[in-house]
DNA sequence: ATTAGCACTCTCATGGTGAGAGTGCCAGAT
DNA sequence: ATCTGGCACTCTCACCATGAGAGTGCTAAT
C-alpha cells in the first residue's frame, strides 16, 4: 500500500531517521519521541530539526501521534518500506540453524508440521503457524483399504511427501478382505505418481466411458477410489506459541485478547492469509491493513511457502504485532521454509512411483 | 475434600441458604449479599437472621468474603457439598441429545474427538477437552508397511476401534514392498485383536526364545513390529473453545489468561489431570484445590471415561472456572461420555478380529 | 539550515471525597 | 428463644482536581 511517489519525497537524512524510529519503537514498544532520536540516532541533529523531520514523515503517512505530545509510531506504510528498502536482514545464527536442522530430521511429515510450528514460536517469540498441503494436491503414493465392520471401509491415503489422511466409506455391499487388498494395490500400482485431484478426474472420464462394459470388480474399485481419494480437501493448521503473544504489550487488553481468539478459532481464514504467500517463492509480509484479521488488532504476518521439487505444498509463517523484529525474523521464516522443504524432500524422496 | 463431620452441623436451613448462595453466585459471578438472599430465597427471613447464618457458614469452611463489606462467595468445600448431597441435575433437553448424536455419528475415529471436544465446549459455554487414548492400550485391527525411500519404511497402524497412527522407521536393509506387503498380512492375521502393550511383550518373549533359529524373514518381521508398535506411547489431547473462557467475568485480568494459557501448554499435565478421571465410572469433578492447575486459578475439572466394552481409552470433559453451571454440566458430560463410547463402539464394532 | 527557548497540550499517577453496598452487633419485638 | 430493625462501621469504587512530566509546534536568533 506504500504511495510510490512517496519515495521521491524522502531525502537520505528523512530515511535515516524514520528508520531510526522503527527500529527504536520495535525495541521499546512505545512511541518514539523526537529527543531519542536525537540522543541515540548517528546524524548529530537537535532534537528541534528532528522534529521538523518527523512531523513530515507524519504528513506523508509513514509515522503517527496517538495522542498530541505523545512521541511517533510507525504506520504500515512505514514498515513496508523498512522491510522493502531499508533493513538489514541478519542472517540466522549458525547456532539456531544446527537447532532447526537437527529437530527437522526426526519424525513423518505430520510431526515435522508441529515441529516446525514450535520452532517458528520459539524462535521468534511470536504465534508460529504451519498450513499443512490439502491432499488433493498432493502426489498418491500408496492407498490402503482395511475392513471395519459392515459395509464401512477405512480407506488410507499416503502422499508421497509423507502426509496421511484417512476416511470412512461406506460401500453398496461388504467387499472380502481379500479383494480390498487386490483393489489397493491395482490403485497403488495404476495411479501412483499423480494428485488425487488428477486421479478423481481420471476416474470420472474411466466411468462415462466404459459405463457399460464395466465388470463388477471394476466397478468396486472405482466406487472405492472415487470416495476414498476425496480425503482431505481442506488443508489443516497447526498454531503454537500462543501464550508468546499474551506477553506482548499490545495485547495487555482483555478485550483484544479475546478478538484475537476469535479471529483465531476460524482456521479457514488462517488459511486463506497464509496461502496469500504460497505464490512467488520468497517471502510474503502483510500488515495491518492488507487484511481484516491482521488490521482490526495491528498484526503482521510473515510467511512463506514450502514445497518439494516445484511443487508447493502449505505455507509457514509467524503472526504477531506489526511491532516485531522483522531484520531477524524475515530470515528465519525463509530459512525455515527452505529447511522443511528440504526435509520433506530427504525423508520421501525414494524413486518417484512408477508412473504407467 | 469437604470435612464430612461438617456435614452435621447443618441444619436444613443451613444448607437451603447455602444453596441459595451458590446458585446465586454461579449466575452472577458476584459475592451475594445476605439481602439478596432475603429478597429472592424461599424461606422469608430477613436479611440480619441470613447474615448470622452466612457468618457460621464462613466459619466453617463454606463461604469467604473477598473483603469485609463484601457479599459472600462459595468455596470448592461449598461445591463439593452441592455437587454431592444438595444440587438438582438437569437432564440433557431432547434437542441438545439429537444434536450429539447427530454429530458424533460421522467421520473416523479422530474427527470424534475433535467433534466430542467442539460438542463439550459449544454446549457448556466452557473448554472442551478430550483425551485420545494412548496406543499401546489399544486393540490391534492391521498393520501396513509402506516403503518410501531406502530402507526408511512408513508403519500405519490402525487400532480396533478406528484410531491410526504411524511412524517412520528404519530398517538394517532395503526390503522389497512385496515382502513388506507379506509381512503385513502375516502380523495383521496373527497379532489382530491384543493390545499393542501384549503384542511388544510378545514378541520379546520370542526373540529371546528363538533367537538362533530364526530365519532372515522372520528376524525382518521381528524387527519391524518391534519399531512399528512402539507407536503413540503418549496420548493426545483434543481442547476446543479457549475463547469462550475469555469472556468470563473471572478472566478479565490479562495476568490471569496468561498463567492458563501456560498451563495449557503443558499437554502432559492436561492428560495428567484429566485421567485422574478414567477409574470408577461415573463423572468425577475436581475442584479448585486438587491440582496445582486449577488451584491457582479457581478452575474446575468435569470429566469422565469413554470407553468400548469394558475397556477405557481415555477421557472427555470440560474445565472453566468452579463457578459454573454442574446442574447442566454434569448431565452433559455424562451423555457426551456414554454417545462417544456408543459410536466408537457402533463404527467399528464389526465381529472382533479372530484370536489365534 | 539549524537550534534554543518557550508556551501549549495531553497523559498519568496521586490523593481526597462521597455515595453505595454490605457487614456485625445490639436492643427490642414476637 | 428466636427473629428483626436499626445503626455504626468498613471497604470499594467512581469521580474530580491537581500537578508533574513528557512531548510537541512555533518563533526568533544564530
Amino acid at each position: 500500500m506504500t504511495d510510490l511517489r512517496d519515495h521521491g519525497k524522502l531525502s537520505s537524512r528523512d530515511r535515516e531517521i524514520l528508520k531510526d524510529v522503527i527500529l527504536t519503537y520495535i525495541l521499546s514498544a512505545e512511541p518514539v519521541s523526537s529527543r531519542s532520536v536525537s540522543k541515540h540516532g548517528k546524524l548529530g541533529l537537535s532534537a528541534a530539526s528532528i522534529r521538523n523531520v518527523m512531523a513530515d514523515l507524519e504528513e506523508w503517512g509513514y509515522l503517527m501521534q496517538p495522542h498530541t505530545s505523545a512521541g511517533r509510531v510507525p504506520t504500515a506504510a512505514a514498515y513496508h518500506l523498512f522491510i522493502g528498502s531499508m533493513m538489514e536482514a541478519r542472517a540466522v545464527p549458525a547456532k539456531e540453524r544446527r537447532y532447526i536442522q537437527e529437530n527437522l530430521k526426526v519424525g513423518g511429515a505430520d510431526e515435522l508440521m508441529g515441529t516446525a510450528s514450535h520452532l517458528l514460536s520459539e524462535l521468534s517469540s511470536q504465534m508460529g503457524i504451519v498450513v499443512t498441503p490439502a491432499m488433493g494436491e498432493t502426489v498418491l503414493k500408496a492407498v490402503d483399504f482395511i475392513p471395519v465392520s459392515g459395509r464401512k471401509v477405512l480407506c488410507i491415503v499416503v502422499s508421497s511427501t509423507g502426509f496421511i489422511d484417512n476416511k470412512v466409506i461406506e460401500t453398496e455391499e461388504e467387499i472380502p478382505r481379500e479383494e480390498l487388498v487386490r483393489i489397493s494395490n491395482y490403485l497403488t500400482e495404476n495411479f501412483g505418481g499423480h494428485t488425487l485431484r488428477e486421479i478423481r478426474e481420471r476416474l470420472l472420464r474411466l466411468m462415462g466411458e466404459e459405463r457399460a462394459q464395466m465388470d463388477r470388480v471394476l466397478a468396486r474399485t472405482i466406487e472405492l477410489a472415487r470416495s476414498g481419494f476425496s480425503v482431505g480437501e481442506v488443508p489443516g493448521v497447526v498454531v503454537d506459541g500462543t501464550s508468546m503473544l499474551l506477553s506482548k504489550p499490545e495485547l495487555s487488553d482483555v478485550q483484544r485478547v479475546r478478538r484475537m481468539f476469535e479471529a483465531f478459532a476460524d482456521k479457514a481464514r488462517l488459511v486463506k492469509i497464509l496461502n496469500q504467500c504460497i505464490h512467488g517463492g520468497g517471502v510474503r509480509v502483510l500488515i495491518g491493513e492488507d487484511s481484516e484479521l491482521t488490521s482490526e488488532l495491528d498484526f503482521s504476518v510473515v510467511a512463506t511457502a514450502y514445497a518439494v521439487g516445484d511443487r508447493p505444498l502449505g505455507t509457514l509463517g509467524i503472526l504477531g504485532p506489526s511491532r516485531m523484529d522483522y531484520e531477524k525474523i524475515i530470515p528465519l521464516v525463509t530459512f525455515l521454509g527452505e529447511t522443511l522443504s528440504q526435509a520433506l524432500a530427504e525423508a520421501f524422496s525414494g524413486e518417484p512411483p512408477e508412473r504407467r
